[in-house]
RNA sequence: GGAGAGUUGGCAGAGUGGUAAUGCACCGGACUCGAAAUCCGGCGAACCGCCUUAUAAGCGGCGCGCAGGUUCAAAUCCUGUACUCUCCUCCA
């Protein structure tokens, strides 16, 4: 949620903002109304209640049965019914001043470009040589399904689009992934390890900012209104939800390798084959909570920690930074870092690293304790480390050979007993 | 799934209708060369409103897991609900 005291004194400078993120200015405007509104109210109802609680302590300092007393529990009832009709239509208003303000993303930072969607967005760093190829490259399905260790059609089979069964080297190929990617993390880059339950609450949904806006991208389990995590940043960032952490602790970093779930309602007919996008993937994650001072130093880092991975793979990347239009709806600041696909030769997302500032903090209450006492809320921080399942495919395309065989990157190996070519 | 117990301030822990004890911790002061001990005082998270340029202070609201209800008045009574623990049942 953005500061509500920021909104009230600058509504001119947030409504300019948050307008380049697609918001409808008037929205701004009702949200300013309604909060004067409800302050209004609230103040009267508070000195009502005021006047009420002094004359309840008068009722209990004389017998309450006594004449006094009686005369003075009329009047109190009296009062009663003017302050539930005014708190009433108080709640009203605070109700629907929630309803807005929980659904406005955060502020753009502003060293952001400007712009509607992706087609603004700003390339920062490019790193590798784009792989040259005497014959045609393949696309990694194809390269997956001809050598039986990705299946598609047996998952469609059983759950539908989307879905995808790992066989033999390419099961085996995930999992070196995603030890390689957790080892880095937690060896050399200063993670926690972290397997966070896979199922959350509606707060938790809430906390990151998926819920409200954002329900029909998720799957939840209708029985028991749990829902199945889109991404691991939902369970590793309310880890510490209604908190208060000590200054020294900071910064914390967390990693976990989850499974993803997604309905990915609205993208029918794009990415409908391979591993690009699908209902369920596995994804290493990193979450960082830090002192809002440092938060923009701990996004670069954060960055660097993903980009490390596809240096180690030797996989071809560049980093762009998100447009204000394309910027999701918790994060002030995104680099998505994509990866080549020489198929399709297009780069590919394969992380997305973003800093909320201290937008999921307000709502999931994480806050820190300074040294001299006083009680702030933290930034978080949250990206990719990598889509396992896009880092399969990317590695199968760029390292496929004219005989359909994928050499293993050498980072790889050592997490694949040793073996050089996939055949 | 069944039965029972519990949830109070940073921690411990009292409080069964009259407006949140007490201890430890913490902060300030006294004593002391200094510290400890002792004594005196303060402080009970967080949140919201008013006041203020702003902060602090001050005033007020809220506040005993959460949400409702009864009442002039609720930690206390009633209903619902979440979580934790114990026992039974079941189970990887």
């Amino acid at each position: 949620m953005i500061n509500p005291k920021t909104i009230r004194k600058q509504p001119d400078m947030v409504k300019a903002k948050l307008e380049t993120r697609g918001v409808d200015p008037s929205e701004v405007d009702e949200y300013v109304t309604l909060d004067q509104q409800n302050r209004d109210t609230l103040t009267k109802v508070e000195n009502l209640k005021k006047e009420k609680n002094q004359l309840t302590k008068k009722i209990n300092a004389a017998d309450p049965k006594s004449e006094e007393g009686q005369a003075l529990i009329k009047q109190v009832k009296e009062m009663n019914a003017n302050i539930d009709s005014m708190a009433a239509s108080q709640k009203e208003t605070a109700d629907r001043l929630h309803y807005i303000a929980v659904r406005l993303p955060n502020l753009p930072a502003d060293d952001i470009p400007v712009g509607p969607d992706e087609d603004s967005n700003v390339e920062v760093r490019k790193w590798g040589d784009l792989p040259e190829y005497d014959f045609k490259p393949k696309a990694h399905w194809e390269i997956g399904e001809n050598s039986d260790i990705l299946d598609f059609d047996r998952a469609a089979k059983v759950s539908g689009a989307r879905f995808v069964y790992y066989k033999n080297a390419g099961a085996k190929l995930e999992r070196a992934v995603y030890n390689f990617m957790l080892d880095l993390h937690t060896e050399e880059q200063g993670y926690q390890e972290i397997i966070p339950p896979y199922l959350v609450n509606s707060k938790t949904m809430f906390g990151t900012g998926q819920f409200p806006k954002f329900k029909e991208d998720v799957y939840t389990v209708e029985s028991t209104g749990v829902t199945l995590i889109p991404t691991a940043e939902v369970p590793l960032t309310n880890y510490y939800s209604n908190e208060i952490l000590d200054e020294a602790d900071l910064p914390i970093y967390f990693t976990a390798l989850t499974p993803c779930f997604r309905s990915e309602a609205g993208s029918a007919g794009r990415d409908t084959r391979g591993l690009i996008r699908m209902h369920q993937f596995n994804k290493v994650e990193m979450v960082k909570y830090s002192k809002p001072e440092d938060s923009y130093k701990e996004l670069e880092k954060l960055t660097r920690n993903a980009t490390d991975i596809l240096e180690r793979l030797e996989l071809p990347y560049h980093v762009i930074t998100l447009s204000t239009g394309d910027t999701g709806f918790s994060s002030a600041k995104t680099y998505d870092v994509e990866v080549w696909m020489p198929e399709q030769k297009v780069y590919r997302e394969i992380s997305s690293c973003s800093n909320c500032l201290d937008f999921q903090a307000r709502r999931a209450m994480i806050r820190y304790r300074k040294e001299d006492g006083s009680v702030d809320y933290v930034h978080t921080l949250n990206g990719s480390g990598l889509a396992v399942g896009r880092t399969v495919a990317a590695i199968l395309e760029n390292n496929q050979q004219a005989d359909g065989s994928v050499r293993v990157p050498k980072a790889l190996q050592p997490y694949l007993r040793g073996v050089e070519v996939i055949k």
